[in-house]
DNA sequence: GGTGAGCGG
């Protein structure tokens, strides 16, 4: 009788079908297509307006007095960095600028989003909240708790 | 030495 293993054969390949049994999305593993086609949301949702700015697209020149200098045009600068590299020093193109309040801070984008600055076009726009530093925060750790080594 | 998308001390 051969019927048991014509039977126990797609019984494994329902296996790959139904990985989880069902209850969490009724479509398969492959990539479900938008439905409404709102938000397409690739990657970079652009966070949520805060006082906190991130600033892309600067140029390896331009330092922090520089950045400070630009933004506090458009409102007060409490807070500015361009973030460069521990090792070599060298700037990596983009710094976070922060205002007094979220109303400074929304000119300060639409008053320096698109700007040339250095001879480049920088690109203002709300910086994500980072994760608070916990209490468990060590040097063998990063700031997500994943260990170094 | 300094790329050219990105989210730091």
């Amino acid at each position: 009788m051969a019927t048991r293993a014509a039977v126990a054969a797609p019984r494994v390949l329902r296996r790959f079908f139904c990985t989880n049994s069902a209850s969490s999305s009724p479509s398969f593993p492959f990539i479900p297509p938008p439905p409404t086609g709102a938000a397409p949301a690739p990657t970079r949702p652009t966070a949520e307006p805060n006082t906190n700015l991130f600033v892309s697209g600067l140029s390896k020149r331009t330092t922090t007095e520089k950045l400070r200098e630009e933004f506090s045009k458009f409102g007060v600068v409490t807070h500015a960095r361009v973030v460069t590299d521990r090792v070599s020093g060298y700037s990596k193109g983009f710094g976070f600028v922060q205002y007094s309040t979220i109303e400074e801070a929304q000119k300060g984008i639409e008053g320096m989003d698109g700007k040339f600055l250095d001879g480049w076009v920088i690109f203002a726009e709300y910086a994500r909240p980072r994760p608070p530093p916990g209490q468990f925060v060590n040097n063998n750790t990063t700031q997500y708790g994943r260990q170094l080594s």
